[in-house]
DNA sequence: GAGCACTGC
């Protein structure tokens, strides 16, 4: 409490001139000999990185950051590429509060990426000349490497949040950086929300909004008129080309495109990037390139080598890595790549970016509650986020396959954050244990839909997270600290008495990681067969706890055994060792929630109802009732769906619980199990009560009543 | 008989 309190005296007594002596100080710790954080003399490495920060394009600004810094408590600062901010700005803060002697207190600084979070710690705990772990550290899922010195903290936005649930003042920080908030990530969103009003609450807490340009305003009229500081960046200029004319086929028009590029530019002259939506039409473009550009080489030998690459988020690691190798003496590089390239993956040497215009979104519609991903036009700040890859290591250019015109009238501004296109009963659920009461009047950045925030509400009421107030249940305190979504934590926890809590551990870790199974092109029917071996004909859900339970025999082999294992049968082993990870987490929180870790065997009759009663208590509301042969009919929103053809249920059940209700080229339920009427009338009477139907819902009462009526019977 | 952009706890 005193600490407190001589804090905020210390940062309302500084003025200018107090500041510049403390800068002065500052400056003079950095340049040593020893090092203020350790004692210890600075390395020759520490001095070398040094002069290479102080040339940096924050460094000229670093004085009038901290007269902002330390006149206001929260600030918005816009660093450009290659400014230097994510590593410099947590350090100029760090030094700060070193010469202040305020250093009880830690310092976060969040990223949307787990990588970026490890990545920028090691390099700024080089630059402190500190052991990483120590002074810097970073904190993401699975992984935490920070300890009692640590002062600053890089951590994943979701961690903070994670972190903010148990502690909602956020006591430990004097000081937190948003950094990269113009993504908008759900995390970062309700981060800022939760920070506006901790504000008040804590004046000596400091917060810092890093975003791109674009976005800057939008920010400082949320914090009601913050400061704004702009730093420049660190870029060669990018030359942007567009089509005359509309492009039919953005597919032909890239492949036209590289092919030109690599004739006609001088050979040498740099590596080319190609923005396309998803790994079939990627696939494919690298197949035409190859094919014309063979054509173009026997033709033109004097025409260099071109290296082609694909690169998207299901490739394996070493296939992704090789996009780093150096192209062929004379020749050059192409790489096709989906948004992974925009933010998540620098490749250097590009020259010419090849934009498409159009990426894969995903998109949520309350009303029937379907996500679906739809290949969407990008926005302009995507578009110039996507030409900047161009002109990092010299002047590069771009090309547009589209008109003018079109980036001109046809682009939103930005992309729509996060919170407006997904499914908010998480966040909800999170807000809530945050201790926000009223979310109507909630100060949103950009306000939900009322229509989403009503699904979830109502979804969580169903589930009996939230009662009829609106108020947390027990039930619901406790599935906000899982890290699942609320269908699967509630499945999870009550897992535990029906008996199959193990069982249950093993299907949410699966269903929590991407598809283990993998279905290469040459190789479908291999593919197939191998995961028929694993399948159950009732229950996708019981086929994923065959396959995991089939991994951890094999685990006891080796790794490598078990890796090799996972290759011969056509599974991700990455997806596989995920979910080990996923399920040992789980299974600790639910041994701290206080619930016995129950486990059925194989051969009880029991079985496998009991695991599907389990899930019936999570999934009750996402439950389709035959119709005809393979049709079906969703029991709340009355939409026809088929079961999606990689299940491997193959007989018609009349009730079936989905995970996800997906549109693409049909209506999809995807991973699916057969349940009984008798289960969903008894385990959700409140959701099946055949009353409230409505009088369309004359069939599916009569299969509810006749095959759910004669209770206590098997 | 079809598809999974990307991230996070």
């Amino acid at each position: 409490m005193s600490h407190k309190s001589k804090k905020v005296k210390t940062s309302e007594e500084n003025g200018m001139s107090n500041l510049q002596t403390t800068l002065k100080e500052t400056i003079k710790l950095e340049d040593g000999p020893n090092n203020p954080w350790t004692g210890s003399e600075y390395s020759s490495k520490y001095f070398d990185i040094l002069s290479k920060r102080r040339e940096l394009p924050v460094h000229v600004q670093r004085e009038q950051f901290l007269k902002i810094f330390h006149e206001n408590q929260i600030m918005v600062f816009v660093g450009e590429t290659g400014s230097g901010k994510t590593t410099q700005i947590p350090q100029f803060v760090a030094m700060e509060y070193l010469a202040l002697g305020l250093t009880d207190n830690q310092i976060a600084c969040t990223q949307p990426r787990r990588v970026a979070a490890m990545s920028v710690a090691q390099r700024v705990s080089d630059e402190m000349d500190v052991t990483l772990g120590q002074q810097v550290g970073y904190n993401i899922r699975f992984d935490d490497k920070t300890s009692a010195s640590t002062r600053l903290r890089y951590m994943t936005d979701g961690m903070l949040l994670r972190e903010a649930m148990s502690d909602p003042d956020m006591s430990r920080y004097n000081c937190i950086i948003l950094d990269e908030a113009h993504e908008r990530t759900l995390a970062t969103d309700i981060l800022m929300c939760l920070l506006k009003m901790l504000a008040k609450k804590r004046p000596e807490l400091k917060i810092i909004v890093m975003s791109a340009t674009l976005d800057a305003e939008k920010f400082q009229t949320y914090f009601d008129n913050a400061p704004l500081l702009t730093v420049g960046g660190r870029t060669y200029p990018v030359e942007v080309f567009y089509t005359p004319e509309y492009q039919e086929d953005y597919l032909v028009s890239a492949v036209r495109t590289v092919l030109q590029i690599h004739k006609t530019e001088p050979a040498g002259s740099g590596d080319i990037l190609v923005f396309l939506t998803g790994e079939d039409e990627i696939e494919k473009a690298c197949e035409k390139v190859g094919l014309e550009v063979d054509q173009m080489i026997r033709e033109d030998p004097k025409i260099g080598p071109l290296d082609i690459y694909p690169l998207y988020g299901s490739l394996p690691p070493q296939q992704q890595q090789k996009i780093f190798r150096n192209p062929q003496a004379g020749g050059r590089k192409v790489v096709f790549s989906t948004n992974i390239a925009e933010t998540s993956l620098t490749i250097d040497g590009i020259v010419y970016v090849i934009d498409t215009g159009f990426s894969k979104q995903k998109v949520y519609n309350p009303r029937i509650r379907v996500e679906s991903l739809l290949v969407s036009p990008i926005s302009k700040a995507s578009a110039m986020q996507r030409a900047g890859r161009a002109g990092r290591t010299r002047p590069g250019k771009c090309f547009r396959l589209y008109t003018q015109a079109a980036h001109k009238s046809e682009l939103i501004e930005q992309s729509h954050p996060e919170i407006l296109r997904a499914n908010l009963s998480n966040t909800i659920l999170e807000l809530k244990k945050l201790g926000v009461d009223d979310l109507v009047h909630f100060d949103f950045i950009d306000p939900p839909a009322p229509e989403t925030m009503m699904r979830a509400l109502e979804e969580l009421n169903y589930l009996g997270c939230l009662d009829d107030e609106g108020n947390l249940t027990e039930l619901g305190r406790k599935c906000s600290l899982i890290p699942l979504d609320p269908t699967l934590a509630v499945t999870l926890i009550y897992s535990s008495e029906y008996g199959c809590c193990e069982q249950i551990l093993s299907i949410v870790a699966m269903m929590s990681v991407p598809s283990p199974f993998v279905r290469p092109n040459n190789a479908r029917k291999e593919a197939d067969d191998a995961k028929s071996q694993f399948e159950n004909t009732k229950s996708d859900h019981i086929t994923l706890l065959n396959v995991y339970d089939e991994y951890e025999k094999q685990l006891e082999l080796g790794k490598e055994a078990a890796d090799k294992w996972a290759w011969n049968n056509y599974l991700s082993s990455r997806s596989l060792s995920t979910a080990k990870s996923v399920r040992y987490q789980l299974r600790e929180v639910m041994k701290r929630q206080g619930h016995s870790i129950t486990s059925t065997d194989r051969n009880e009759s029991k079985f496998e109802s009991r695991i599907k009663k389990a899930l019936v208590r999570g999934f009750f509301m996402q439950v389709a009732y035959l119709i005809s042969k393979r049709n079906y009919k969703t029991v709340k929103d009355n939409q026809e769906v088929l079961i999606h053809p990689s299940s491997g249920v193959t007989e018609s059940p009349t009730f079936l619980l989905y995970n996800e209700f997906v549109l693409t080229t049909s209506n999809y339920i995807r991973t699916v199990t057969s349940v009984k009427a008798s289960w969903l009338t008894e385990i959700a009477p409140r959701y099946y009560d055949v009353s409230t139907f409505g009088p369309n819902s004359g069939y599916l009462t009569s299969l509810l009543n006749r095959m759910g009526g004669k209770k206590g019977k098997k």
